[in-house]
RNA sequence: GGACAGGUGGGUGAGUGGCUGAAACCACACCCCUGCUAAGGGUGCGUGUCCGAAAGGGCACCGAGGGUUCGAAUCCCUCCCUGUCCGCCA
C-alpha cells in the first residue's frame, strides 16, 4: 500500500510519481482528503471515548461507595449514544479509505522511464549471440508436435483451454529444469523452499493481487483460498504480520511451484502452444531486506537470471520496464526475455521487480531497527518460468529435420538420457 | 466429518465485570555486584494509531466479528484456529 502520509505530505510529487503509471491525479486527491477526514474522525471519536472511561470509573466508585449515580448514568448513557455515532462515521471513513488506498498501485523509482505500454521499455544490455540458422527455425508448437512432447488437446480435454500435458521426454525435461534452476539459485544463496499453493485472501491481498486482481485468480469454491499466480504471493507472505531481526535480512528465498492464471483479458493472445498457459511451472526467488540493501539484491536477482540463461545457452535481454509497463506492486522492474528463433522476437521469461515498502505495507513485514519497527522491502523474480524455458530450449536448440538438442548442463537431471 | 478441551504479550502462564495493556517466571538488552564454570541484584522489554520538536499523553488491540453493560481479556452469540480421541486418507 501506499505511504498515506507520504502522500498528505508531498502530494505533488506523489502525483507526479503515480502519473508515471497513468493515475489520475484526481484519484489521490480523493484519497488525501479521506486521509484528513479519518484524522479527523478519529480525534472525534477518541476525545468523547475517553470522557466515557473517566466517567465509567467514576461510576464505579460512586457505587462503592453508595453515592446516587442516577445523574452520571444519565450523562452516560447520553455520553454512549454519541459515541456510537462518532464510532460508526470513523469505520465507515476508516473502510472507505482502506478500499481506495489498497487500489492505488506503488510509486515507481525515479529511474524508471516514462512510457505508456511495452513499446517505450528500455533495453539495457543483449546477453548471447542469436545462433545463425541454415534453415527456416519453426514455432515450439510446431516442434511439439513433430516430437510429441506436448499434448494440447488431451490437456484441453482433461481440463479446458490453455491447459496441456507434457508426454515422457517433455516431462523430464520440465522437471530437469525445476531441479537444475532450484540447483542454481541454491548456489547463489537462496534458501530452497516448499509452499502451499493455496493460499487465503489475507495474502493475496498482501503482494497485490487482491483486491483489485480478483478475476485473474481461481478461487476455490465455499473457501477463502486461491491457487497461487505465482510462488512470490508464499513466499512473500511466510512473514506476513511479523517483525524480523535486522541481523536475519536480506532472506533470500526460492521455490518451485506450479502457478495458476485465469488470463481474463488475454484471450487471442499467444492461443497457440504453451507460451500461455492457465497452469505453468515457475521457480522463484524472494528477497526480503532493508531498505538499504534492496538495490543491491535486486542487481543479484537480475544477475542470477541472466545467469541461468547463459548456462543454458540462451541468447536473451535485460528490459528496462517504463512506467505504463510496470506491474502494479512494483516500484522497478527488469524483464529478462530470451531469444525465440521460431518467433523470431525476445519474449519475456523472467521478471525481477523491487516494490520496496509497498507489499511490506500491506502485508504487516516489519524489522527492528534499533528501537524502532521498519518496513522491510520486498523483491521477487522468476528463475525461471519453466514453460517458457522448455519453449527457448526447443526454438534454439531444434534441428533441420525437427529434433531437438538436449543442452549438456540439463544432461545430469535426466541421468544422461532422455 | 463427529465428540471433547482450549485459544492471553517472544515463550510458559495467572487473570470470571471496574484497582489489568494485563501478575509471575523464562528469554532478551543494559547496568551493578561478584569472581570463575552454582550465581546474585537493579532497570528496561508487545503492536498499531492520533496529538507533540521531544518528553510525554490519548485511543484501539488478550484468535476474528457481533452483542449485553455506565464499564468486558473476563458474560452471551457466530465464525476461525489449535490439541486429543474417533472416522477417513496420500
Amino acid at each position: 500500500m501506499v505511504d498515506l502520509k507520504y502522500i498528505e505530505k508531498n502530494f505533488e510529487e506523489a502525483a507526479s510519481k503515480l502519473a508515471k503509471k497513468g493515475v489520475d491525479k484526481h484519484l489521490l486527491e480523493e484519497l488525501k482528503e479521506l486521509f484528513a477526514q479519518k484524522k479527523e474522525a478519529q480525534r472525534a471519536f477518541e476525545a468523547k471515548r475517553a470522557e466515557q472511561k473517566a466517567l465509567s470509573k467514576e461510576f464505579g466508585i460512586y457505587k462503592a461507595q453508595g453515592k446516587d449515580i442516577n445523574e452520571l448514568k444519565e450523562k452516560l448513557d447520553n455520553l454512549k449514544k454519541e459515541i456510537a455515532t462518532l464510532e460508526e462515521d470513523a469505520k465507515v471513513i476508516e473502510a472507505k479509505l482502506y478500499e481506495k488506498a489498497l487500489l492505488i498501485p506503488n510509486f515507481p523509482d525515479d529511474i524508471v522511464p516514462e512510457g505508456k505500454d511495452e513499446n517505450d521499455n528500455v533495453e539495457i544490455k543483449r546477453v548471447l549471440e542469436p545462433r545463425a540458422f541454415d534453415f527456416e527455425p519453426k514455432e515450439h508448437w510446431e516442434l511439439a508436435q513433430m516430437n510429441n512432447w506436448i499434448d494440447f488437446e488431451r490437456g484441453v480435454k482433461l481440463a479446458k483451454s490453455r491447459f496441456a500435458l507434457l508426454n515422457p521426454p517433455a516431462a523430464k525435461l520440465e522437471r530437469a529444469l525445476i531441479n537444475f534452476f532450484l540447483d542454481f539459485n541454491e548456489k547463489n544463496g537462496f534458501e530452497q523452499m516448499w509452499v502451499p499453493v493455496l493460499n487465503n485472501s489475507k495474502m493475496l491481498l498482501g503482494t497485490g493481487q487482491l483486491p483489485k486482481f480478483q478475476d485473474d485468480l481461481f478461487k476455490v469454491e465455499g473457501e477463502d483460498l486461491y491457487l497461487i499466480p505465482t510462488a512470490e504471493v508464499a513466499l512473500t507472505n511466510i512473514y506476513n504480520d511479523e517483525i524480523l531481526e535486522k541481523e536475519k535480512l536480506p532472506l533470500l528465498l526460492t521455490a518451485y511451484t506450479p502457478c495458476f492464471r485465469k488470463e481474463a483479458g488475454s484471450a487471442g493472445r499467444d492461443t497457440r502452444g504453451i507460451m500461455r498457459q492457465h497452469q505453468f511451472d515457475k521457480v522463484e526467488m524472494v528477497a526480503i531486506t532493508t531498505p538499504e540493501q534492496s538495490d543491491e539484491v535486486f542487481e543479484k536477482m537480475v544477475e542470477n537470471a541472466s545467469n541461468i540463461l547463459s548456462a543454458l545457452g540462451l541468447p536473451h535481454r535485460l528490459v528496462e520496464l517504463c512506467g505504463g509497463d510496470l506491474g502494479f506492486s512494483a516500484a522497478r522492474t527488469i524483464d529478462l526475455e530470451v531469444w525465440l528463433p521460431g518467433q523470431k522476437r525476445y519474449r519475456e521469461i523472467s521478471s525481477v521487480s523491487n516494490t520496496r515498502d509497498f507489499q511490506a505495507r500491506r502485508a504487516k513485514i516489519r524489522y527492528k531497527d534499533g528501537k524502532k519497527n521498519r518496513f522491510v522491502h520486498t523483491l521477487n523474480g522468476s528463475a525461471l518460468a519453466v514453460g517458457r524455458t522448455l519453449i527457448a530450449i526447443m526454438e534454439n536448440y531444434q534441428n533441420k529435420d525437427g529434433s531437438i538438442t538436449i543442452p549438456e548442463v540439463l544432461k545430469p537431471y535426466l541421468q544422461n538420457r532422455l
